[in-house]
DNA sequence: TACCTTTGCTAACAGCGTTAGGTAAATCTA
DNA sequence: TAGATTTACCTAACGCTGTTAGCAAAGGTA
């Protein structure tokens, strides 16, 4: 699969138009996976349903992805981007950190609850292949928005560097930790408007205390 | 087998001892079970993996647990109960009601780390089965004990009932989240003394807010 | 036209959870 | 002790999974 394309550049067009099929090829399977995972959930997705779903046998998806990790490495990369934008819409708005901070805290829980799929994968909730240790620097975007947010409000204060990392670690903690709690129903509040309160409850605190 | 097991109560002594080969052969398949895991990891369990290991063939699994969930769930009840073991530890040296919140959560804290293959399977980091939902006594025990410990501290104070609850939920996500985000590689801390730091600092700063 | 790359397929391998059905041993009854 | 019955256990299969080897057809190149 394209892999020898150098040669003549006379045929560029064909040549273009194959790269885009290629890439076409890509973004249909990862949209189809999506979708899947959207009506039946992580646990029931397969290579096969993917191939049965885009029209196509199962070794063509192995010409476009190494492997199913793969695949859900790439949608939990959509994910992470997904709410990179949130994130910058947030900063675009707010200017003053404390506001920022809570607008932050606001659309990581949103995002949460509105796209579970995304953040049972993103975090390994639930998951199979939760692929750990994949560092890459979409994984990082919560924290550097919220360090960024942190350090203004933190910036006029006598506070050491560690112990504005440590405060930064607390408040994604408290997030992810009640965002978890509730989805895995480990929580026995059943009510949504009441989890949200805590975690209001929890960010006021936290605030006050910087 | 030992379906109908009533009839004659003559041989009674034959009938105790089945039934403790029965019972020995579904702990056999737990602990066998639970070294697979440590050896190899959640996602390299199977059924026909433990079959081995008990030196009996697959089918005898299914006349001691309906399926695998059923194997994974037990095995996270044991993990629960251990927990619980040692919260009830804490709970008898410490009297006083901070310096138990405390240790509490340094018994959690230790208890993720020591044990990561029980704290994930009973809190679905990173699995594929990870039956939420089962609610079980066993499953709120920690919640109890620093619901005890935190109302201890707090009684003299004009907490209301709701804002007591929201803390004991903002105090167990916090450390859930640490644990998790720690424990999924999702931090960038690598040193494991630190990030015990942040968790103190955490906890200080919690109950000096309580 | 002859050649070669690309594209996509069928069919298989090895593993999985689960179960139907049969056999041999252990046990109970007479 | 002999026969009937229950219990214990196994083999072999079903339908699924991720993954890959190997082949046929289609396309572009010379």
């Amino acid at each position: 699969m394209l892999t020898a394309l150098g040669k003549s550049s006379i045929t560029m067009g064909i040549l273009e138009r194959k790269i885009r099929q290629k890439e076409n090829m890509r973004t249909n399977i990862l949209a189809v996976a999506m979708q899947l995972v959207k009506d039946e959930g992580w646990q029931s997705l397969s290579i096969r349903k993917i191939a049965d779903a885009i029209e196509y046998s199962v070794p063509v998806i192995y010409d476009h992805f190494e492997n199913k990790e793969a695949i859900l490495f790439e949608l939990s990369m959509d994910g992470f981007r997904l709410l990179d934008r949130l994130l910058e819409k947030d900063k675009r708005k707010f200017a003053d950190p404390e506001e920022r901070l809570r607008a932050h805290a606001e659309t990581y829980w949103n995002f949460a609850f509105k796209n579970p799929e995304y953040y049972q994968l993103m975090y390994g909730l639930g998951m199979p292949c939760s692929s750990p240790g994949k560092a890459k620097p979409e994984f990082n975007s919560f924290r550097e928005h919220i360090s960024e947010a942190i350090e203004g409000i933190v910036k006029d204060n006598k506070s050491s560097d560690e112990e504005t990392c440590f405060k930064i670690y607390a408040f994604w903690s408290v997030l992810h930790g009640l965002i978890s709690i509730v989805m895995m129903r480990c929580s026995d509040i059943d009510d949504s408007q009441m989890n949200k309160k805590v975690m209001d409850d929890s960010v006021n605190a936290f605030i006050k205390n910087l």
